[in-house]
RNA sequence: GGCGGCGUGGCCAAGUGGUCUAAGGCGACGGUUUGCAAAACCGUUAUUCGGCGGUUCGAAUCCGCCCGCCGCCUCCA
């Protein structure tokens, strides 16, 4: 079986088969930059940077492109507030595009953060007004836009297919219109394509029509065209931007190359906060940042960004997470049994390699059978069960959910099996490469390398936790039992937790 | 008002006609281990899937009604 999405367009699961064989060319709606990234932003996307990397994982040739909107998305739709990205500035009393710069800093950082792979192209609206001016310009010849006191609008009454992905027709739209409509519009469903500037609005360009600035349906249309083709393969975004914005972009974009526009298209579920769905213009959103601090009322400590991302990976794209300090925890409790059950792993995996050249290592526990080389047969079958089970829930249209148990049945696997003692090096490397390449490759959730003794950089740290550990250690070898809890106890106040293991004592950081 | 979705154990969450007396995680409890812990492992924790009816040999899964919640229709990932 390959891979099956769920296409909006179809409302339903169908089999992906690319435009061109090997290729893909996907595009996901990015931020608009006028603050920082939060929860909601993290959901969208890390799931799409999930489908990207599995896309990889199969071995497609994959093209990301998601841009960054810098210009054009108004305060609101009646085509009558402001540049959302301008009112921030003015707030800020910055440069819009000093704000806009900052924030996509921010942005990155944060994704980075995330472990989602950066896109192959991250273009800017702002840098793509002119061929954002050529795409009005042929809709207006092609007879789909008209112009009225410096602004054109897209004419919808002309564009037959406009409806199908939302799944209304413009007469519903009319019953249901709540907004205010703009007295230049022949029809209220029409929508902006350029809109005219007044003289003292920061952003704007000349243009046929007079200086403005373009429409926030325009870029995606102009930019996914121009990186990846007049029809491309996947076209990702929020549940909340199916209409309008999803659908004016196919008008643009159909209306103008009378092609197909996106084959298939994927919109991810909203973070909602105890029920309520997180906007900005709500007010109730937590930032990237707040939750990786912990500087939110909501939160009870800070979080390791990838246990955001377990938390996200932990339901699936399409359904509503509902976020709370609990639900992040129990992620992080995941994440945190995961991470350690790598290292733990990856360490005998050292100790079995070290086995092989002699060390003492190889004269315990870790085995007989280590340096014969060879992987138990039921553990290949095993792995092989693990490996298919994965596959076929993401298969399933990004079942990540059942991705992630599939994680968690390694760890138990790898945990008994270094309880046992005796697995051999390849067996721990083979256990390794699944971890690497599901849990990391795919997922994103299992690093490459780790930080040495539980995360600390530091070397002085390092230096200073070990000599107490050493302090303990004599401490209980004279049956000082009371010194040393009372040491463990010390060091778990501050953040460091001890580990007594039959040869020696870890610590790891809380 | 129009359109769409959801309701699964203490919490998060998958499953959408039979393998479901329902995966996985977190938590809780008991055990193994430990000087004691921690971590890990083993076991227990939903005869039941919002309620009531119906279809079916068979339903968490399909249909109807009711209750509750959410999204879109205005900016939002």
């Amino acid at each position: 079986m390959g891979l099956n999405l769920y296409n909006s367009l179809t409302r339903r699961k169908e089999e992906f088969k690319p435009l061109k064989e090997g290729r893909v060319g996907i595009y996901v709606c990015g931020p608009t930059v006028y603050g920082h990234a939060h929860l909601g932003h993290a959901k969208s996307y890390v799931s799409f940077d999930v489908l990207v990397r599995y896309l990889r994982y199969l071995r497609y040739s994959v093209t990301y492109v998601q841009n960054i909107t810098d210009v054009g998305h108004l305060t609101d739709d009646a085509d009558e507030g402001e540049d959302k990205v301008v009112e921030a500035a003015k707030k800020e009393k910055k440069h819009p595009a000093a704000l806009a710069e900052y924030y996509t800093r921010s942005y990155f950082e944060d994704m980075d953060k995330l472990n989602c792979v950066r896109p192959d192209i991250s273009p800017r609206a702002s840098g793509h007004i002119t061929e954002q001016i050529e795409l009005v310009k042929t809709l207006q010849e092609k007879g789909y836009a008209y112009e009225v006191n410096g602004s054109v609008y897209f004419d919808v009454s002309k564009f037959k297919d406009y409806g199908k992905l939302s799944g209304r027709s413009v007469e519903e739209m009319k019953a249901g219109a709540r907004v205010e409509v703009s007295p230049d519009k022949r029809a209220p469903v029409d929508f902006a394509l350029w809109k005219k500037a007044e003289p003292n609005h920061i952003m704007q360009w000349p243009s046929p029509w007079g200086m403005g600035y373009p429409g926030w349906h325009l870029e995606c249309s102009v930019m996914s065209m121009k990186y990846l083709g007049k029809t491309i393969d996947i076209h990702g975004g929020g549940l909340e931007n199916q209409f309008p914005h999803h659908e004016c972009e196919i008008a643009q974009s159909e209306a103008a190359n009378g092609v197909q526009f996106v084959r298939y298209w994927l919109h991810n579920n909203m973070v909602t906060v105890d029920g309520q769905k997180m906007g900005k213009s709500l007010n109730n959103f937590i930032t990237l940042k707040q939750a990786f601090s912990g500087a939110h009322e909501r939160l009870t400590k800070s979080y390791d960004p990838l246990a955001v991302r377990q938390l996200i990976l932990n339901s699936h794209y399409r359904s509503p997470l509902d976020f709370s300090d609990a639900a992040l925890f129990a992620a992080y409790s995941g994440y945190k049994k995961i991470t350690e059950t790598v290292m733990a792993v990856r360490k005998r995996m050292a100790q079995a390699a070290k086995g092989k050249t002699g060390s003492k290592a190889a004269k315990g526990k870790t085995d007989s059978k280590a340096t014969k080389g060879e992987i138990d047969g039921k553990m290949v079958e095993e792995l092989k069960r693990l490996r298919e089970k994965f596959e076929a829930a993401m298969n399933d249209d990004l079942n990540t959910s059942i991705a992630l148990s599939v994680i968690f049945e390694l760890v138990r696997l790898a945990n008994k099996l270094l309880e046992e003692g005796n697995a051999t090096a390849e067996t721990l490397n083979a256990i390794d490469v699944l971890f690497d390449r599901l849990g990391g490759e795919v997922l994103g959730i299992v690093k490459d390398e780790y930080p040495q003794a539980g995360g600390a950089d530091d070397e002085m740290i390092d230096k200073l936790v070990k000599f107490w550990v050493e302090q303990r250690s004599e401490a209980r070898k004279r049956g000082d039992f009371k010194l040393a809890d009372a040491t463990r106890a010390e060091l778990d106040e501050i953040g460091i937790v001890l580990e007594d293991k039959p040869d020696e004592t870890e610590w790891r950081r809380k």
